[in-house]
RNA sequence: GCACAGGUGGGUGAGUGGUUAAAGCCGGCAGACUGUAAAUCUGCUCCUCCUAGCGAGGUACGAAGGUUCGAAUCCUUCCCUGUGCA
């Protein structure tokens, strides 16, 4: 059955499991790459299932502006349009409510952003953000919330929680009312390399079950007790999953830590917790451990174009003169073809001369670095080999 | 040989008498990056010294000399480069 969460293993404060899609199974805790305008940039889909990424996350925002979620909806949705058979996230475009801060406006109604590509104005409710996203047609959507800023007072944060459940509600009543139009299988162009998936499911009646799902946001600022609040007010509103938003904003990471710590005992332990905006491998390793079952982050991905590789002895910048005549690997431990096949003079020459190569190159082996990462702490917890591949949130990598 | 045009810091290129150690861009060196307005952004980039500062000296706009309180900027001579004409 489509989009169940399996919880199979608890170790400690640690979980794993699988998320069940229309599009594959999922195993938690997951790593999601961003692939923001459906595309995790530098590297096609192909490279993406090689690497054993198992689902990606896209942007209702960017896909809504270009090419159009109509665009989207008639190949198919996202997966047909980008040839990408697995499982699919889409982000509501809360998180651009934070980041567009000089571009919306946001009222009781929802929000009104000038487009960053022509200044067009536009308009996102809770409503139109789920209505955009079923026509994406993601595994799992999010309702469209207030992401709040760092810092923000505590009747600034409250007055943002309680806007952000609101919408919630709303979400999810508009959901209810129009998942069955959410468009089924990969294989609607003449000729496209993705397989035709077989007719969507269906419940013994015959009637088409929706394989989406929508999952609820957590917020609250940083004030504790307002999270335990946002979390049992929107575990009340009822979601099949549950995201901590809000994070990653600029605040110091031993507030990260503490607001997780706080809001995770007010979340069901059989659904999904999806720890959005998150973080370094030691982050993403240690919130693993912690109980997180979802995260993503745009870090591997940008930081691999800045020319900042994660490796097993730390941070390197492989833009730095040091390495101009380092014949050595990258990550002597890493197996990934980046790693197996060049140098780390090679990988800096390239960054150096302004080659897209190194774009790709970085890309994937970040990528798989966080893979390898997530992997290890599964295996770990199913294996019940203690904490050792999920430390301390705040212990400092090598560098 | 003659006539124009021109020679500026690692490169390119502004500046044509006074906050000019000399814009901008490139290059070089560092740093940042956490639900992607990000193949982006920030800082440094002549030398020496220190109490490390919109600090003190020293060099510097082809070369040498000159005018001037003051010159990358004006004058003279020389050297070099490009174009045209012989």
């Amino acid at each position: 059955m489509a989009n169940q969460f399996q919880l199979e293993v608890t170790r400690g404060s640690a979980r794993a499991g699988k998320l069940v899609t229309a599009h594959g199974v999922v195993e938690t805790p997951v790593f999601m790459p961003v692939g923001t305008l459906g595309s995790v940039k530098g590297v096609a889909p192909d490279v993406l299932e090689e690497l054993g990424v198992e689902i990606l996350l896209g942007n209702t925002y960017h896909l809504y502006l270009r090419p159009g979620v109509e665009t989207v909806r008639r190949m198919g949705g996202l997966h047909g349009f980008m040839g990408w058979e697995r499982a699919i996230l889409t982000d509501s475009g809360g998180f651009q409510v934070f980041s567009l801060n000089h571009l919306r406006k946001v009222s009781e109604e929802g929000v009104t952003f000038r487009s960053h590509l022509d200044g067009s104005s536009h308009f996102f409710s809770p409503e139109s953000a789920i209505a955009a996203q079923i026509g994406l047609g993601a595994d799992i959507i999010m309702a469209l919330d207030e992401c709040t800023e760092y810092p923000a007072g505590r009747e600034r944060a409250r007055a943002s929680m309680e806007l952000t459940l609101r919408w919630a509600e709303r979400s999810k009543k508009y959901f209810q009312a129009h998942k069955q139009e959410v468009p089924w299988g990969s294989g609607r162009v003449p000729g496209s390399p993705v397989p035709r998936r077989g007719p969507p499911p269906t419940d013994h009646a015959g009637d088409a079950i929706c394989t989406q799902r929508l999952f609820g946001i957590v917020q609250g600022g940083m004030e504790l007790d307002l999270r335990k609040e946002s979390a049992e007010r929107t575990v009340e509103i009822g979601f099949p999953g549950y995201a901590l938003g809000g994070l990653s904003v600029g605040e110091p990471r031993e507030r990260t830590l503490e607001v997780v710590n706080a809001t995770i005992p007010h979340l069901p332990t059989d659904k999904p917790r999806y720890l959005m905006g998150v973080g370094t491998p030691e982050e993403v390793a240690a919130y693993a451990g912690l109980g997180i079952d979802m995260m993503d982050c745009v870090l591997p991905t940008r930081a691999a174009r800045h020319g900042l590789l994660f490796t097993s002895a730390g941070k390197v910048s492989i833009k730095q003169a040091r390495y101009a005549n380092d014949e050595s690997a990258l990550d002597p431990n890493c197996g990934c073809r980046v790693c197996q096949r060049y140098c780390r003079a090679y990988l800096r020459h390239l960054y150096a001369s302004g080659e897209v190569l190194a774009q790709v190159l970085n890309t994937v082996h970040n990528l798989s670095f966080y893979l390898d990462t997530v992997r290890r702490v599964r295996h770990s917890i199913r294996l019940g080999e203690g904490t050792r591949y999920y430390p301390s949130v705040c212990s400092r990598p090598k560098s």
